[in-house]
RNA sequence: GGCUGAGUGGCAGAGGGGUCAUGCAGCGGUUUGCAAAACCGUCUACCUCGGUUCGACUCCGGGCUCAGCCUCCA
């Protein structure tokens, strides 16, 4: 039985999608203005584990993960540019696309974009009209009508009034609103900006309908999971649910789930702090199965500490498994273990990403174990479930001795070198020249490779 | 101030009322010409004060500390 933690019921509970075998699944994803941050790759890993592993029990899964393609600081920073908002918007779509694909991301089944979804935005909010869930203020900005949505807070387990005390102080409050807490739904533009035609004049769409009217569009009133960062709760998602169950009068979301931060230094990575790295920042030091795994190491749910020395312990606790596979001939993966039973009863727990990992390892222990005996039949049965489940989680899907060999900057001695220095080595060894083999094995080491000798081969990887 | 969530060994990070997490690092051993890798063994734990219990790090309550949201944010 799979379990989810729902923030909207906050327990974990059994997941029943609306049809069986099937999946909806959306996701709020990135706006486009900039490159994305390590905290962006644990939202797009952690639904991407999530994504396998419904993929892998059988479901149908259709996965949309929008691209916020329109707003403020994309307004701005093209200003800043001098260029068209499209071109930097593509610009940092490929971007993020070519960084997903490092990481080892299944690309989500569509990713519909704001621009390209006008319409249905501008029949959301016309039925919020109509149906007098929102109104047009003096400035031209259409706002949603927060108090006449009787649920509003469900989510995020807020009060209206509490939410109003709080924004006293800190908005500045905006004569054109009922309401302080009324959102924006369309925002006249301004000369130069880019704009669409409506009915309420030219101008764009606010950031929380786009995603209610995407989903909807897309999965109709009611589908089975939303997704994001632990920091959309509210007002975003809180928001979604006014907007969405206003329009169709039905249940949105069944199952919400939201991912915990990455920290730096036990604080929040965010843009504002300017606390962040950058995706191809950490990817010239690291690879990025190795930032896969750091991710996996703690529970989507959970804050992760960033940190160089952490990447560096996922860098080897990932080698170990690769170790383990090396030099096993295909096979069929060995069924009906307490290793996969495990890692399944891990992963149905919420996605128990460290505790699924654990029963890997303890696989990669066993399957070593048989290796040292000489069964290489039974090893290599082991470690074809060892990269069975390893596939779930995204990992251990390349070739193991290629894996060990590379690195993620690619640089140091070529591989014709040191295999040449190692076959030099080995003449050394076969006349006992233990000091010249000795001095080129500290030679090499000194330059990053490791080298292990078995039997009468040599095998080397890097650090 | 309101609302969430968290405090575990040197570091990271699971867990469950009473026997092992796991990884990295350390230490001892097997192996090796010596190493490395692997395997075996091993040392460091459960913020604090009460309560429930035969027994709590695990459940309940108070306190302390930290983080997040309440403003754009994954």
């Amino acid at each position: 039985m799979l379990e989810i933690y729902n923030t909207l019921t906050h327990k974990k509970e059994e997941f029943k999608p609306i049809e069986a075998k099937k999946v909806r699944m959306y996701v709020c994803g990135m706006t486009v203005y900039d490159y994305c941050h390590i905290g962006h790759a644990r939202v797009m890993i952690a639904f991407d584990v999530i994504y396998r592993y419904l993929l892998h029990k059988g479901f149908h899964v259709t996965y949309a993960r929008n691209i916020t393609d329109i707003d403020d600081k994309i307004i701005q920073r093209a200003i800043e540019n001098n260029e068209d908002f499209h071109d930097l918007t593509q610009r940092f779509i490929d971007a993020m696309h070519a960084d997903e694909e490092s990481l080892g991301l299944l690309r989500p089944s569509m990713e519909p974009r704001a621009t390209d979804n006008i319409p249905a935005i501008l029949k959301m909010i016309q039925t919020l009209i109509d149906k007098e869930y929102a109104y047009q203020g003096e400035n031209g900005d259409v706002y949603y009508d927060v108090s006449k949505f009787k649920g509003y807070g469900k989510l995020s387990r807020r009060k209206l009034e509490d939410l109003r005390q709080g924004a006293g102080d800190r908005i500045a409050i905006d004569t054109a609103k009922h309401d302080p807490l009324d959102f924006v739904l369309w925002k006249p533009a301004k000369e130069g900006e880019p704009s669409w035609d409506s009915p309420w004049g030219a101008g764009r769409p606010g950031w929380h309908i786009e995603c209610s009217a995407m989903s909807t569009e897309l999965f109709g009133a009611t589908f089975d999971i939303h997704g994001g960062g632990k920091d959309l709760q509210f007002p975003h998602h809180e928001n979604e649910i006014a907007q969405s169950e206003a329009c169709t009068g039905q249940h949105f979301a069944n199952y919400w789930i939201h991912n915990g931060f990455i920290r730096v230094d036990n604080e929040k990575m965010s843009k504002s702090l300017n606390n962040f790295f950058t995706i191809r920042e950490v990817l010239k030091k690291y690879r990025g199965e190795e930032i896969r795994y750091f991710m996996l190491t703690s529970q989507y749910r959970s804050p992760l500490n960033y940190s160089e020395e952490q990447l560096k312990s996922a860098s080897k606790a990932l080698a170990r498994l690769y170790v383990a596979l090396r030099g096993l001939p295909e096979a069929e993966a060995i069924e009906k273990t307490n290793y996969a039973f495990r890692f399944h009863s891990a992963m149905h727990d919420d996605f128990n990403t460290p505790e699924a990992l654990a029963a890997l390892f303890d696989l990669s222990r066993k399957t070593n174990k048989i290796h040292q005996q000489q069964d290489k039949e039974a090893a290599a049965s082991h470690g074809a479930l060892l990269k069975q489940l390893g596939a779930i989680l995204g990992i251990l899907q390349h070739d193991p001795e290629q894996w060990l060999q590379g690195n993620a900057s690619e640089e140091g001695l070529s591989a014709d070198v040191i295999e040449a220095l190692i076959q030099k080595r080995l003449d050394a060894k076969a006349n006992k020249n233990w000091m010249e083999a000795d001095k080129i094995r500290d030679d090499l080491s000194q330059q990053g490779i490791s080298l292990e000798d078995k039997g009468t081969e040599t095998i080397w990887r890097r650090d």
